[in-house]
DNA sequence: CGCCTCCGGATTGTCAACAATCCTACGATC
DNA sequence: GATCGTAGGATTGTTGACAATCCGGAGGCG
């Protein structure tokens, strides 16, 4: 889905200097060297274009917080940054617009989503939604066995990170826990959508908590999922996954006010 | 959502000459005057451009069945219809890429997606993820009664559009039916989810079936369904929503190939 | 005969400049 | 003193031209 371009696009500019500029220049990297390396799979490679690279970075810009919430997006600006015209610009802030990360007013600008606490609850509301009926959809496999191992691993990937208190490597085995699980209802649509609101996560985890505190009852919920989703028990897999969505809203409500710890699924 | 452009965008241009132009100029229609007349609430109003103008004619025209499925959608082409430039082609067409209407390759040109059977199934599974998830929010509501009229108000419509055999007033009557019901959940993201699954179904029911037949059955469902989503059975109303939603489903996969007539909801 | 190479036309991607729009602030008027 | 009207500056929307890419077929070679 989402054309053709690959889905966790790779950071091209993670910090863009104000003059000097990074690569990114077609006459540096001839279009003709593909990325042949890490094509998987031997499908339609994925062509690559500057509007591409440009969303690519500035999607890990704003997921990675280094644009504040609310703040605009200068098109003049981020060309200068990325030694790019302003039209992949356009093209790559209206990408962002749709996946919901930016705002676009006509004649006034883009702006970095500024999500409340209503959308909070929304983003979970929807992923709820979304995994849920993954959670139906996979009770209908015939083979669960190979999905139930990835699970698990990816649990384990999350103990090891909480254990070692790597919150990073700890949101990182948590969204790739929550995308396998869609993923494995072989839907496109909902992958796709549960993109959009994976991405939206992010940016609520960023935004609200900046990292993952109080977590040691993460890692023993996603095992308890694993095995759920996997189970013949699907009434059980839908309550289990209806607490471990609704957790962040309420500690959320909890705190009131960003900038103290939270745990988050 | 979806920035701050009307939802159902008017139909600008819908048939569109090869040389004579129709409006769709600024000149010719000053930016001052803005669309105070049908502005419902005194919120803000949705500025419009020349982008957004040309994205709902060409979502109206892809909609409509004016563009064949696998089609190639021409940008210069587009561009001289519309008397305008390639840019806001551009931006129109990256947009229902995004919607799922177009599917872009790079280098190679975008073309109107080509739904498969796997896809209708796949759509109508998302609507089922969407549409229940609604119904929940729906249960937790404190006072469905408005809902209820509504609900029963659109089912009467489709009702009386069947006893017509006014099949496009049909279609447009069961769009209208899940709209409200989507939105009667107040989330913003279902909602803007919905909007997309909406959209391939329209193409759906344009492409492989062009149309409602032997609908008999389902203005009946549908003041079922209005009456069970306002009601106190949770299971009930999305067992029947289930039921609704696996139709279309079934009778496609018995009839096979497209032509042919088949109920749709 | 099949395969590879190369070329031409068509199409898309990108660029830099122009025009329209918006926001802010300043001054005039009541 | 408050409100309205109006320039100024900055930003976005649009345009036309240039460059890169892809697809088709003609031609040569094994």
């Amino acid at each position: 889905m989402k054309a053709c371009f690959p889905r966790g696009s790779a950071t091209f500019v993670a910090a863009c200097p104000p003059i000097a500029r990074t690569g990114l220049r077609r006459s540096a990297v001839p279009m003709v060297e593909r990325v042949l390396s890490l094509a998987p799979s031997l499908s339609r490679l994925p062509r690559v274009t500057l509007s591409g690279q440009v969303a690519g970075a500035m999607r890990d810009a704003v997921l990675s917080g280094l644009f504040r919430p609310g703040q605009q997006m200068n098109e003049a600006d981020l060309a200068t940054r990325f030694a790019v015209s302003r039209g992949p610009v356009r093209e790559a802030m209206q990408r962002l617009v749709q996946e919901g990360l930016l705002v676009g007013h006509p004649h006034r600008g883009v702006f970095v989503v500024e999500l409340t606490e209503a959308d909070l609850a929304d983003v979970y509301l929807a992923r709820e939604a979304i995994e849920g009926a993954a959670l139906r959809r996979i009770a209908a496999l015939p083979d669960r066995a190979a999905l139930r191992l990835r699970l698990a691993a990816e649990a384990e990937r999350m103990a090891e990170a909480v254990a070692a208190e790597n919150w990073r490597e700890v949101a990182d085995a948590d969204l790739a826990f929550h995308r396998a699980l869609v993923d494995a209802a072989a839907s496109p649509r909902l992958s796709r959508m549960f993109d959009t609101v994976q991405a939206e996560t992010r940016l609520c985890l960023h935004l609200l908590m900046a990292g993952y505190r109080s977590s040691a009852e993460l890692a023993a919920e996603h095992r308890r999922l694993a095995a759920l989703a996997t189970g013949d028990d699907l009434a059980a897999a839908q309550a289990e996954l209806g607490r471990h969505l609704a957790d962040p809203i309420h500690i959320l409500r909890r705190i009131g006010a960003p900038g103290s710890g939270a745990s988050a699924p």
